[in-house]
RNA sequence: GGAUGGGUAUGCCUAGCGGCGAGGGCAGCGGACUGUAAAUCCGUCACAAAGAAACAGCGCAGGUUCGAGUCCUGCCCCAUCCA
């Protein structure tokens, strides 16, 4: 259930009542693909710096550990340790990711494993069985997820049967809910928008869905190699036609401006690996701008992270002693830089929530788009 | 003193066995990463350089050869073993 509580223009400060709790949004989803957020963060890490959704992966749990045994473990929140909402990916970013290693058909795709190259299939009915075992709080609808840079002709075609697909998916969704042996018999299920960057068609698409009346509506498709004025352009156009009383979820966004300018937009939902992935490498966030902690500059340096950062790293640890960490290879360094900047995403999901609340939205967006800029870090 | 194996570029390790203006790795330095095949990947890492020509380089000095890290001689170092 989506209730609205405040807007600031076409800024949503809302709320999604699911049975693992309610969600606050504007939120980010922490990505967490094979039921790990990488970088040896535990869940209860998650509690600490402040998480409210997990995000994991069908397409990935299915090759391992598997779907069935996660279910005769009790599910996935069960399996985790985690209480609070998770959403599973469809496995249709799979489609578009290991594109060297699969094949679209209507009835679904064949993938080659990525790990021991076996014959995989998925279509719409198998990624809503696998979601149904993981249990999650929300399963995505099973869509492809054009290039940015496709043909116009081929998008056609390829959104046409992500709509079929979608079809398919609430009807099995619907059947698998009502099982005696589901887990979680209130599974929302979201639909995707696709359309590369065609505005007719992504609104063409949106109307479409709308009508079909799903839990949620995500966004997909953007931020993969189109210009950052294209994906903003594309969500003027397309969220309008997205139902008001659904949540809206721009998949895979994104840096913390991208957040900044989706919330403005009207997005609810946002995940993306760069807090994580960048915080293995080393590149951590702050007010200030990027930092990349392996620089040589850093060497002496005795600041926190962030001065002023309230998560386990900057509580504690000095640039330079992470940054050696992170050269001699020892996992808490990468652990550290992850939890830096998933605490930096959580918190300003806060800021955003709090300025929403306050009707400030628009001037804290500015405020903090600016400190970013600005690198003196 | 004897035997054997070695000394390869900016720090370390290493390929090379007559066409080498010398390949690779580590370390260093820098960059990329958007629903995660990513603790990954890319660049750079002797001098010079727009390009061309010429010149330097494999412990040192000679030699053989059209041509030498590569073969030969002597020397200097290092390692291991034997006295």
């Amino acid at each position: 259930m989506y209730k609205l509580l405040k807007q600031e223009g076409r800024a949503k400060r809302a709320e999604v009542v699911t049975v693992h709790g309610t969600i606050q949004t504007p939120v980010f989803m922490n990505v967490g693909t094979v039921a790990a957020i990488k970088g040896a963060v535990s869940t209860a890490d998650l509690e600490e710096i402040g998480t409210q959704v997990e995000l994991s992966n069908t397409y990935h749990l299915h090759v391992r550990t598997g779907d069935e045994t996660i279910k005769k473990l009790g599910g996935l929140h069960k399996f985790m340790s985690w209480n609070k909402p998770i959403l599973t990916d469809s496995g249709g970013f799979q489609v578009f990711s290991l594109a060297g290693l699969r094949k679209i058909k209507e009835e679904g795709v064949y993938f080659n494993s990525h790990i021991d190259g076996r014959k995989i299939f998925m279509g719409p009915e198998e990624s809503m069985r696998i979601q149904s075992n993981l249990a999650s709080t929300i399963a995505m609808a099973f869509d492809e997820c054009p290039s940015s840079k496709a043909e116009r002709q081929y998008v056609v075609n390829s959104v046409e049967r992500t709509t079929r697909w979608l079809e398919r998916c609430k009807k099995e969704m619907n059947r698998l809910n009502a099982l005696e042996d589901t887990i979680n018999k209130n599974q929302m299920l979201f639909a995707i928008n696709q359309g590369a960057i065609f505005s007719d068609i992504r609104i063409e698409h949106a109307k479409r869905i709308s009508e079909m009346d799903l839990d949620g509506y995500a966004i997909g498709g953007l931020a993969v190699g189109e210009t950052h004025e294209e994906m903003y352009h594309i969500l003027e156009e397309t969220v309008p036609h997205l139902p008001k009383d659904k949540p809206t979820y721009l998949m895979g966004v994104g840096t913390p401006a991208n957040i900044l300018e989706g919330v403005e937009r009207g997005v609810d939902f946002f995940d993306c690996v760069y807090p994580t992935r960048n915080g293995r490498h080393g590149h951590l966030y702050t007010n200030h701008g990027k930092i990349n902690l392996f620089n040589a500059k850093y060497e002496l340096d005795q600041k926190p992270i962030e001065e002023g950062c309230g998560c386990p790293a900057c509580r504690r640890y000095s640039r330079a002693y992470i940054r050696h960490l992170l050269k001699a290879k020892e996992m808490l360094g990468m652990r550290l830089c992850v939890l830096h900047n998933l605490y930096f995403y959580n918190t300003m999901m806060t800021e955003i929530r709090d300025a929403l609340d306050a009707g400030n939205f628009a001037a804290y967006k500015k405020s903090k788009l600016e400190g970013m800029e600005s690198g003196e870090s």
